[in-house]
DNA sequence: ATATAATATTCCCATATTGGAATATGTCAA
DNA sequence: TTGACATATTCCAATATGGGAATATTATAT
């Protein structure tokens, strides 16, 4: 079996940085094809090829501005990505008062034995 | 080029349905590896894959424990991910407002002009 | 109808993927 | 040392990628 396609759903299609910059662009205002390229120093045909992609995950609209085509951001998708990131969120939130903790675990040790365990702090 | 492989960073590792998957169990706690080959109903070497891209990309730590290895959850590089979409909040945060807002000014418009213009909010 | 501007699509290449099967490595026990 | 358990690695097939170059499509103006 070969990897997802980026088409699949909003996590594939903007684990590609490239994409993930063409959002951050759309997210100032709606702009037509050759506006993106000349923005982004890319080629034409990638600029319609990311956007493409991203069309068909939801990420972005088109409207139909005479011979132009001027996309535009549908953030709606990334909501997804956020709320399942967000259930690890008290895994570092509380990182550092952790590591605080230990740290004065290994003080009140110092404390009352006199020594410090390995790879621990000094006393004060 | 081809797309950049799943250990260049966590959007890509976690691209893959069954890596978030094998996060969301590892959340729960520490386990050995053919704990979780049991608990997800993958085989072995699958399980030792994936852990390889999580722990290629700092989102999961060994523990050696004997002949077991007992793999941890690190989930710091999640932040990154949330933070980037967080960006985008405020698009999806008030899309409701936005549409009821269209909604409201049609309803104006009927009751100014008697008719409904094509799908758009006409002159004021 | 024709030329031109704006965009999309196709073809090609090098590369990477996931899963399955088989096998290798590492660690303990007797 | 030998055997058994736990895990990692290798090889394979099918598939998808992203960039470049060339070309096709669509819409406007004359």
């Amino acid at each position: 079996m070969a990897r997802a396609p980026t088409t699949l759903d909003s996590f594939n299609a903007v684990a590609e940085p490239r994409r993930r910059q063409l959002l951050g662009l759309l997210s100032e205002g709606e702009r037509p094809v050759n506006d993106i390229a000349e923005s982004l120093g890319w080629n034409q045909p990638q600029v319609s090829k990311h956007l493409g992609v991203l069309l068909e995950v939801g990420l972005v609209k088109v409207r139909h501005a005479g011979r132009q085509r001027i996309y535009s951001l549908d953030a709606a998708p990334l909501k997804e990505i956020h709320q399942w990131t967000s259930t690890f969120e008290r895994f570092w939130e509380h990182q550092l008062d952790r590591i605080k903790e230990r740290a004065e675990a290994r003080q009140a040790l110092v404390r009352n034995r006199g020594n410090v365990p390995p790879g621990g702090a000094g006393e004060s």
